[in-house]
DNA sequence: TATAGTTACTTAACTTGTTAACTAATTGCT
DNA sequence: AGCAATTAGTTAACAAGTTAAGTAACTATA
């Protein structure tokens, strides 16, 4: 143990570690549907990312997927050998790859729906609705916090 | 996007990646930090889980700082060759190696404190400080709540 | 007190994530 | 218009996480 304990906050309420514990929890119970349907944690956050648009950028899926590009790459690849997405170079930057959510996707995620549905319901009987709703509301309030002041650019060089 | 897209949460509201999203936030402002000290995430939370306790065995720490029991072995090896930490069987139960923090870890800690202490000092006061013990709160709450459940063999084999 | 079963950890093979260098395309500046 | 700087994405080399099998030690039971 440290001489001086103090110097830290404890691990259960140090946020990074305790946000990853409570995930961890979390996926535990998640983990098996998805090992069920043969899709890996991954693969899972970026359909679910691309179903929530028409169309996106592979940049904007690594950012809200939280990605990096290569992983991004080896992913739409894969999810795209298995018929769940397309990806076609940008006709007005081709620079950029628009992925979208093709039938067959689609068709995966209504699939999986009803299971998935069932094990967050359960989640969310164990904890309560309230708190549920608070977390995610909270964790959302935070990030835009964070993220305002990251963009602002009051302390950057004049 | 999704024929139906009230089938699933908003990925901004999916607790799994929300709580995955802002702890990537949070982690960007810390990572330098790391960096500058040669220091992984994976092998600074295991010297802080380790800096809790006077005596602490792998399968603990493997558990408190979410990672498995290969990478515990592989990131003890790192910490012990830099001096930071101890490994000695449990002469109780041999099959256990006992982690202690040494003097050069504990020293570490400290020389790394006061930087630690400013980031997350502002991160605070970004994201309000009572929101920032509200969520440290929920999510220690909503931790027990789950493991509770998880735990309870009330609906286990006869 | 044997011994089957379990636990703690390690090792090895494989799969993923990460960093850095690269290509291609676009933008900004003069 | 021309050219440096930036951006999007990929590739390749490396580091880390993951799974499964293995070893040693302990526990429960017959």
């Amino acid at each position: 143990m440290t001489k001086n304990p103090s110097l830290y906050d404890p691990t259960s309420r140090s946020l990074p570690i305790s946000l990853l514990q409570t995930r961890e929890l979390i996926m535990e119970v998640v983990r098996p549907m998805l090992v069920r349907h043969s899709i890996t944690e991954q693969q899972w956050r970026v359909l679910r990312v691309i179903s929530e648009d028409v169309r996106l950028d592979a940049s904007t899926v690594a950012a809200r997927a939280c990605l990096l590009a290569p992983s991004v790459t080896r992913i739409v690849r894969a999810l795209e050998k298995r018929g769940f997405i397309s990806s076609v170079r940008d006709v007005s930057d081709k620079r950029r790859t628009v992925l979208q959510l093709t039938e067959a996707g689609d068709a995966f995620l209504e699939k999986v729906s009803p299971e998935s549905a069932e094990i967050f319901a359960k989640l969310r009987r164990t904890v309560g609705a309230e708190r549920w709703e608070q977390l995610a509301t909270l964790l959302s309030d935070i990030r835009s916090d964070i993220q305002a002041t990251d963009t602002d650019q009051s302390d950057a060089k004049p």
